[in-house]
DNA sequence: TTGTAGGCGTTATCAC
DNA sequence: GTGATAACGCCTACAA
């Protein structure tokens, strides 16, 4: 026999109609043990794997697929803790409704790839802020699609998942407030797409969210501190940040906000480079609650994002629009940790 | 109208058959400008988004969806940074094959979660090591799916991609002989699924291929080299260990040959945390050419895996089988890379 | 409990 | 260049 078997085949090798095979690998209906096992044992001899995916999703209407957009290479999200323990979590969220996930670069970006136009997806979640997640979205609602939007600028009637930055981050200035901090430096994230290092001019037009309001956050607190932007979330940028912001030591903070922890990770191995004692001589506050590997033996200060669990209520806001529930928008809340990287301003 | 409308719709509207119709949106065949104009504009004015991916792969027989399993979390997954560029690099093979990557993990960690015997899958990837993934195998195999094993003990006929994992420690290992070392550690990866931190005696049985390849690599030419095996690749598991390494003074290698550059790290770290200079007073070597974020300014010694390129070679494989040409098994090579973390033996 | 019938939405083939 | 026809393989009312 040349072509794969179907389940009519099996079917009718084990003497009974392709309904009654269909509902012994569905399970839908009961079915007599007779019944079930001579379907088996049909299945097995003709080497009959189980029901082709691919026509049960057509007849049902579901793929259970969900696509993961992102704006960005592959290797550069999944180099984000907190993207890759949020996909962590939205892998758990939708493994209960059977669906995987399925990774998808956004349009712009590909070439004849697969994409959110042609992917048999039954949802979409979108993760990031610029400007093509605009296409991205008109593409997936004109196909009827339910989305989510992660920390992104949705718009009407998308239901977003989104932190409290801005009120997180002024929790973190206000504790190195009360210790005394006045002279503060902020280390941001970058600006916009176009990822520039350097100093943040006062009037400066920020294009994505999540830079934006941490910053507001922080100077909500310090309304005239100078800010630094990074050219992206790593030790390494935060390494060359803190060596600018160190570089004068007549006019040096006593204490630097930094917009993600593997920024102020980097601020720390900049102020040992510098001679300075963390927190004695200054203070260094992060943002995500991520386990930075080597680190220690620091702990950082910092505020602790649930990124799994904002990949859960990713998942949950899915399965809800599947179901034709209405799915929330979500704020999700960062809880203050005080490590061992901040204290009193010295004297 | 309550439901979508589908391509006879369309076809219908635009008053053509709907094989034209059809063709408009694939441009398999030539189409008039008049008649592709009249089909556009029925599709616009119906809100016809295009062919449903569904039912077009299960017509075509391919849904464009690559399966990728994995043995652990995800998240676990994606910190590995060699993973992670190899899943770029699988991204972009697949990419022109109009396929996407979805995201599966091992069947036996999931509960009624899509699985390699549920989804719409093409061909698999397969990553890992363990027996786990004999299981997976077979199931693929049943469903007479294209399949790739990646760095795994794959069996008769399953093509694998591999490094020259022994080899290439030698040579890092000659390096250090050429310099005059000849008190050398070997850190290494875990020895099995157990991950257990600890010296490996000399008759430990190693069952993840990786480890047991490095290692034989690094006794090729130092035979009575100790070994400590970490818990798995992380700056921190390379500190701990670097600390139990550098513990003695009065008996301490002059050179660790580490199987990961995370693990290198770690032990650059503890060298200086014990005061001792690299490379004047101890030799460091890594594996994997990786970035290593927050190691700046050291640059290891390390052998440098094409590890995107393993994931193209994967991707090459796939789109062989998926073209039904003979897939080739594939030996990668890696490149030894002298940096700043080795020098001659202190005298 | 089992069978019958119809269709999910598309596209390949072939004839015109 | 365009159109008729026939699957792709399965599932689910509904009837028996």
């Amino acid at each position: 026999m040349t072509r794969r078997p179907t389940i009519a085949d099996v079917a009718r090798t084990a003497g009974v109609s392709p309904s009654t095979a269909s509902v012994v690998f569905s399970g839908k209906t009961p079915v007599s043990d007779a019944t079930r096992e001579r379907v088996r044992a049909a299945a097995a001899s003709l080497g009959y794997a189980g029901p082709d995916p691919l026509a049960a999703s057509l007849r049902r209407g579901r793929s259970g697929i969900v696509g993961v957009v992102f704006e960005e290479h592959l290797g550069a999200a999944f180099l984000d803790p907190v993207k890759t323990l949020m996909m962590d979590g939205l892998a758990d969220a939708v493994a209960p409704l059977g669906a995987g996930l399925l990774l998808l670069r956004d349009e712009a970006l590909t070439e004849n790839a697969p994409t959110l136009s042609t992917a048999p997806i039954d949802a979409a979640v979108l993760i990031g802020c610029s400007g093509l997640l605009r296409d991205s979205l008109e593409l997936v609602r004109a196909r009827g699609l339910p989305v989510v939007v992660v920390e992104g600028d949705a718009g009407d009637g998308v239901p977003r998942i989104l932190l409290d930055n801005r009120e997180a981050q002024r929790q973190a200035a206000d504790h190195l407030r009360r210790l005394g901090h006045r002279s503060v430096a902020i280390l941001t994230l970058p600006l916009d797409a176009g990822r520039r290092r350097g100093w943040v001019p006062a009037d400066a037009e920020i294009a994505i969210d999540v830079t934006r309001e941490r910053l507001a956050g922080a100077r909500d607190v310090f309304p005239d501190a100078v800010a630094y932007a990074a050219a992206g979330s790593f030790i390494d940028e935060g390494l060359a940040a803190g060596r600018v912001l160190f570089a004068d030591p007549a006019n040096r903070p006593t204490a630097v906000i930094a917009q993600s922890d593997l920024l102020a990770a980097g601020v720390v191995r900049a102020a040992e480079e510098a001679g300075l004692r963390v927190p004695a001589d200054v203070s260094i506050t992060g943002f995500d609650g991520v386990q930075v590997d080597g680190l220690a033996p620091y702990e950082l200060t910092t505020l602790v994002q649930a990124a799994a669990e904002k990949g859960r209520a990713t998942g949950a806001a899915i399965a809800a629009m599947l179901e034709d529930r209405e799915p929330a928008s979500i704020l999700l809340t960062c809880t203050f940790r005080e490590g061992s990287t901040t204290g009193p301003v010295p004297s």
